[in-house]
RNA sequence: GGAGGGGUGGCUGAGUGGUCGAAGGCGCGCGACUCGAAAUCGUGUGUGCGUGAUGAGCGUACCGGGGGUUCGAAUCCCUCCCCCUCCGCCA
């Protein structure tokens, strides 16, 4: 959400930041309604302190006294009007604050102007692709052939794009988890937490989930619940409508994450590289504000780190003003070579969300003044699960069938790195 | 799920219709005393919004959330949420 006192004292420089992200926000409509808002409020304000004034007279007159039915009828006629202005500015501020949760972020001055992915900028890579003397298998492939994930009764027991790991894919992936987790608390400084995963409207809100991507979530009509799409739902709201006593702080969680990909029917449907179940590391940051680009960087670096000890071959991409999402300002997409694919897998996407969830959700820290400002808040995947995994079979995978996994790994898989049939 | 109790400022804890943003205590800031400190004394110490110069000041709202009664609500009524105790169910 923005400062609404921002957009009214620099209209155009707003304008121009919406266009960059190519959406379609009437700006006027917005003032205009946030004018009408102060317009009633300091007529009703006026009126209050007309009402507070007498009532106090009111019940001392009456302790002397006096006979006060003129006054206290004047004054039900002031408290009418006082309802009515009242509901005035409630709905006014309705509409303003649902204008305004409309809003997406706006792109830092860093970041390209362009469109949409096509314009976004690699900014780095590392490693190499594999040279396989043979054909790439898929990792659908692998993983079937391997026994490491049972696609065909995932299905059965939720629907498509509910993947069932088995055998040593399910070691995998736990052993994944822990190995990213190590690394986070250990080396980058991280605190685990491990949050519910089923969260209210207030701290979707919070993150910028909702109102504008419901579609793409469960929702549990009964109870009004959510399922989290990530982990940065529930870790940054863990200090939603709070001041935090110093910052920065650091937080690190392992969650599943669902995702309904509403608007993906058909995309790709085989495999795990898009299914509305996946487990996710996720970094989350609350910084202060004169250090959050700095912080950008570093945590893209920690997210690249899990990549590195894993040997695996990757690019940086830093998103173009179209392409970024609704609450981003800053944005590193990090993605992962796969031969099985021919082709580039988002793993990671490091954020820097300045101070627009926090503006939703409440989160301040004191500054040296003592006064409470916004906290900058940042959240990257430390990484994701699925595609990761995905990764290590098509860059491990040998001519026999089997895959040679990263030495890394050896501690977690019960020191075996070689997955055969 | 059932019965009962309770949610007040950073913490503790008063306050059941009137000058209450809210006593007292603790904590914290500043000052005095002191060579210095402790103790003591004095003084200050919430947040949002509006207005104003992003100052001072002024106004307004906030005592879990929302609504209502009233000239006037922390206080009375309704409703929702959360916490505690007991019972039931259960991994």
């Amino acid at each position: 959400m923005h400062d609404i006192r921002r957009i009214r004292e620099q209209p155009d420089q707003f304008r121009e930041g919406l266009k960059a992200k190519h959406v379609e926000i009437d700006v006027d409509a917005i003032l205009d309604l946030d004018r009408r808002r102060r317009e009633s409020l300091t007529e009703v304000e006026t009126l209050k302190n007309k009402r507070n004034t007498v009532s106090k007279e009111i019940g001392i007159r009456k302790k002397a006294g006096e006979d006060i039915t003129p006054i206290r009828e004047e004054m039900r006629v002031i408290g009418d009007r006082i309802s009515e202005i009242d509901n005035q500015v409630r709905e006014l501020e309705v509409a303003l604050e649902s204008a305004l949760l409309a809003v997406p972020n706006l792109p830092h001055a860093s970041v390209p102007v362009g469109a949409d992915a096509s314009e976004n900028v690699e900014v780095r890579s590392w490693g190499e692709k594999p040279d396989l003397p043979f054909k790439p298998k898929t990792h659908v492939e692998l993983a079937e052939s391997l026994g490491l994930v049972d696609f065909e009764r995932g299905a059965k027991i939720s629907g498509s794009g509910f993947p069932l790991y088995t055998g040593a894919g399910a070691r995998l992936e736990r052993a994944l988890i822990q190995f990213m987790l190590d690394i986070h608390t250990t080396e980058h400084g991280y605190r685990e937490v491990s949050p519910p995963v089923v969260v209210n409207a207030a701290s979707m809100t919070g993150t910028g989930q909702l109102p504008k991507m419901k579609e793409d979530m469960y929702h549990m009509q009964e109870d009004d619940l959510y399922l989290i799409p990530t982990a940065e739902v529930p870790v940054t709201n863990i200090y939603r409508d709070e001041i935090l006593d110093s910052i920065p702080v650091y937080l690190t969680a392992y969650t599943p994450c669902f995702r309904r990909e509403a608007g993906a029917a058909g995309r790709d449907t085989r495999g795990l590289i898009r299914v509305h179940q996946f487990d996710k590391v996720e970094l989350v940051k609350f910084v202060d504000p004169a250090t959050s680009y700095d912080e950008l960087e570093t945590l893209a670096g920690q997210a690249e780190t899990i990549l590195q000890r894993l040997g695996l071959p990757y690019r940086v991409l830093q998103l173009c003003s179209g392409d970024m999402s609704f609450a981003a300002a800053k944005c590193y997409d990090i993605e992962l070579w796969a031969p099985g694919q021919n082709g580039w897998l988002e793993v990671s996407s490091c954020s820097n969300f300045e101070d627009f969830q926090a503006r939703r959700a409440g989160i301040r820290y004191r500054d040296q003044h003592g006064k409470p400002q916004y906290v900058h808040t940042l959240n990257g995947s430390g990484v994701a699960l699925a595609r990761l995994f995905v990764a290590l079979l098509e860059n491990g995978q040998q001519e026999d069938g089997s895959i040679k996994l990263p030495d890394a790994l050896g501690p977690y898989m019960g020191g075996t790195t070689t997955i055969g049939p």
